[in-house]
DNA sequence: ACGTGTATACTTGTATACAAGTTATTATAA
DNA sequence: TTATAATAACTTGTATACAAGTATACACGT
């Protein structure tokens, strides 16, 4: 039980954050990277205890996680669903959903200013992979995501994003970290693949926003491996527990 | 203060719920009536004492209602967003966003068990015109949509249904008691438009299906109408509240 | 061996208490 | 009259207490 106290979302983006976001990022990871098993069932008293808080964060953070689709709130407990090939595949149907339909908007926009923010962002993809800082390069691709989904100030293409960001976010950092270490190269790619986003979004040019969708989308099918990869890493790293 | 005891959700359909969903629904239908003005700010405290519970189920609908959209999360206070003219468009922009994609979806499936299951709430809806209950046509109006969005089995596409549902709901139950009162003809032409989305996914016809939504959507705008004339039917029958 | 009832140890939902922080107000001084 | 400081009345976030319901285990009678 030496491991299972590592916290595997970042503590330093949770500064201000209260109790019960602390667990409910912190859960979500768990979910995500597939330490805490699908179908396992929680208990608020366990977690509280586990999160050593009382139960008003957990509930919270429950609800929260229930209305991400990534546990099932029941009578007794709450069921685990966690992400398995279905349920990515699902995501980036969604994202690819509403990131045309972003495009669409940004069409008959101005589009310079944006352009302008997501080169600053790529700048800092471009810092955090010289300075090999997989976290920072995962919050700089997500945050490069919202900010395109943000710009049309659509308020309820936001509300479907602020559901789906988390699990993104966890998703995303997961893969991250296992690529700085195994496919370091692959990094570039994906720079590579944003710089396109740009010039698209620059030239409103639909097939090049989704030919740049469809190769994102591409690796999105690798960074499906590297999960995989990472939750292996995870559940040989650490031992298993009783119940 | 003697009208506003009165409930705006049909309290028969919250027989099994918890206090705070009664709260989440009630608050849900004075946001989107416009009974509660949009700006206006909810303390957790006041909410309890003119819910009569106590903060743990007001909470709990705050939060509800925040990852909905009508109401803001703020430090001090929640700020109430509400349904404006901007919303109801984003609202339907969402809409017909899932619905096509659903659709796609249904091309490709075996349809003649959905078909079935629309046909049996169309029938329903027919009675609720013939015997005037504008809840229940509310309600299987609803459902109707639901049951299309559902036969996909997406989990992350129900999620965002999930998310849209109550206010959609909330919504049209406003509208449909309008239009029993002031536009009793237009149900018919509802119930046709119903019956053409179902030709629709029995012919896996686009064409027909994006003309069916579409005229769902003129629909919608009437909607938007009776939403204000409901808004005014309230506001004018029930005495303002001092701050 | 097997069904049935009961005791027990869980579970959630709700109320309440308390701490820490923010806003508004009031009193005081210039 | 105005600026400022202190106080009072809020606010949320969290812990805890309690009630009511549910699953589990165990004993008992058949």
């Amino acid at each position: 039980m030496t491991e299972s106290k590592d916290f595997l979302y970042p503590q330093k983006w949770l500064s201000k954050a209260s109790a019960g976001d602390r667990v409910a990022y912190e859960l979500r990871m768990r979910i995500i990277s597939g330490l805490i098993e699908n179908g396992t069932i929680l208990s608020e008293n366990k977690l509280a205890a586990d999160f050593e808080c009382s139960r008003s964060p957990v509930r919270e953070a429950l609800k929260t996680l229930s209305s991400e689709n990534i546990i099932r709130l029941e009578r007794m407990g709450a069921v685990v669903i966690g992400i398995s090939e279905k349920e990515i595949q699902e995501i980036y149907d969604v994202r690819l959903m509403i990131e045309t339909f972003v495009f669409e908007r940004l069409v008959r926009m101005d589009t310079t200013e944006l352009a302008m923010e997501l080169s600053k962002i790529l700048e800092m993809m471009k810092v955090a992979i010289k300075y090999q800082d997989a976290d920072e390069f995962a919050y700089q691709d997500v945050l490069f995501h919202e900010t395109i989904i943000r710009s049309i100030d659509h308020s309820y293409i936001e509300m479907i994003w602020n559901n789906l960001k988390p699990v993104m976010e966890g998703f995303i950092l997961l893969s991250m970290r296992v690529r700085f270490k195994e496919n370091y190269e692959d990094l570039t790619r994906i720079v590579k693949n944003h710089e396109l986003y740009i010039d698209a979004i620059k030239a409103k040019d639909r097939n090049l926003m989704i030919q740049s969708l469809h190769q994102n989308f591409d690796d999105v099918q690798g960074k499906v491996d590297d999960l995989w990869r990472s939750q292996q890493m995870l559940s040989t790293g650490v031992e298993q527990q009783d119940d």
